[in-house]
DNA sequence: ATTGTTCCTAGTAAAGAGGTAGGAAAACAT
DNA sequence: ATGTTTTCCTACCTCTTTACTAGGAACAAT
């Protein structure tokens, strides 16, 4: 049960863009360099935030992304969901028919449960959030 | 992020315990049976359960399993920490060596919120209450 | 001695993680 | 027009993990 590093690495790049911006494009060559994340890596990654329209982009030259959304408009909640495909922590949590056996529902219940209580924490930081945090240490 | 089969069915194995026992031993064919989990992959499972002294077990004919504590001293919480080999959410969350270049932490510390939710939810949770919840379904 | 269990050590096929590679398409600068 | 710099698109690749299975040894009861 770990966290993909599309997801952290994802979080780190929208982050970057909450910061580095805003108004203007920001470039993935310039993120790949403050994060230290390769650069073919980052245009992997974006991929699906652009689908997800939490960024936009723009070609060219002078092109980049930038954020889509008000910072305190994008939740770290939205980002890990959307990168680890799917909120469920068990497989099954959305598919019954695989371990409708013996299992009776009451151990589903509990991942249930605890999908829950991890996304309502997650949902409950914004981008605008880690900005602050970012600027205080 | 997603949960193994391991902590899943392991989760299910001690709760068949606290149900079928409790004083004498039960076999894991019959678990096996009963979840339709094969009885090769439960003896895998239990191995770890055993370490760490939540089962004894006993050999030869008549032997199985039993809990070594009592039910409501068994939270869901060790149990999955045990089997997902550990509590982080992120590789990284323990080697900080690996991603101090400039998340600047406070990223890493949302991962570390993240999992303190999550397994204070399933510390509070215990076999026993899951007895309970099978028996009123 | 036979049977039925746990215990121990391997092995294995498929999927997922974590990337790379090469180039086309678009926009800008000159 | 031409070259440059970016995004965009498709494919591939290696390593690790997941989710098992296999075979048999050790042990205990009958």
């Amino acid at each position: 049960m770990k966290l993909s590093t599309k997801s952290r690495y994802g979080t780190r790049l929208l982050l970057d863009l909450a910061i580095h911006d805003t108004k203007n494009f920001v470039q993935l060559k310039e993120i790949s360099k403050r994060q230290g994340i390769s650069l073919k890596y980052l245009e992997q990654i974006v991929i699906p935030l652009k689908k997800a329209r939490l960024v936009e982009s723009s070609r060219g030259a002078t092109g980049g992304y930038r954020l889509a959304k008000p910072p305190d408009r994008i939740s770290v909640g939205e980002i890990v969901a959307l990168l680890e495909g799917g909120k469920s922590l068990s497989r099954c949590e959305n598919h019954p028919e695989s371990c409708e056996r013996s299992e009776s529902c009451s151990v589903r219940n509990i991942w249930k449960e605890a999908t829950q209580v991890l996304y309502d924490k997650l949902n409950g930081i914004s981008l605008a959030d880690l900005v602050l945090k970012e600027k205080l240490s």
